[in-house]
DNA sequence: GCCAACGTTGGC
DNA sequence: GCCAACGTTGGC
């Protein structure tokens, strides 16, 4: 899947399988994180329609899983970082495919890019929606001990807000916050 | 195009 | 508060 510009394409790499071609009706797995400080899972349940912008996303990588990746219908989880301790802690949904961030275009607005051009944005958002708290938050070192877990971008690259996960890590989060 | 300096993220 | 990891910037 080729990247519009600007920034840096994933191609011919690590994330191949991430922008692959689906077949029809599949769904793919995504994890976006948080700060539960600013904004955690109990906010966006209690949003109108339990539905928020995802703005904000400035790296050029997790852009582009949110804007070439993300699409109507994925689950998504949600992960509290800078929490103590970090966890996974619950699920929502793409419920509109990226458009242009207008926090980037705002400037009077903190993730003001003035390098954004507003007829071709750098920077996009999605809408999520909160689909229901896991049964118990995962924390980080319970997922770091999962050997499951092991190739999950989350554990691999401390960095990415927003990252994909492959569908067996997907289904190994979601028996652990049964067990 | 290389790479050092710098800034940010985020775990601990 | 500290610091490791790593993305970004800018000099050359």
């Amino acid at each position: 899947m080729p990247p519009k510009k600007p920034g840096p394409a994933p191609a011919g790499g690590a994330w191949d399988w991430v922008f692959a071609p689906r077949r029809k009706g599949e769904k793919r797995f995504w994890l976006v994180k948080s700060e539960p400080d600013v904004f955690s899972f109990d906010d966006l349940m209690r949003r109108p329609d339990r539905t928020t912008p995802w703005d904000g996303v400035r790296n050029f990588t997790a852009r582009n899983f949110l804007r070439d990746g993300m699409t109507l219908g994925d689950p998504v989880l949600f992960y509290h970082s800078n929490a103590s301790p970090p966890a996974i802690v619950g699920v929502c949904e793409v419920v509109r495919e990226a458009y242009p961030d207008s926090t980037a275009l705002d400037r009077n607005d903190p993730h003001f890019d003035p390098d954004s051009d507003p007829k071709d944005p750098s920077w996009f958002m999605v809408d999520l929606k909160a689909v229901r708290a896991l049964p118990r938050p995962l924390p980080l070192p319970e997922l770091r001990a999962n050997p499951a877990l092991a190739g999950m971008a989350l554990l691999r690259i401390g960095r990415l807000s927003v990252s994909p996960l492959r569908r067996e890590e997907w289904d190994a989060v979601m028996s652990m916050a049964k067990a």
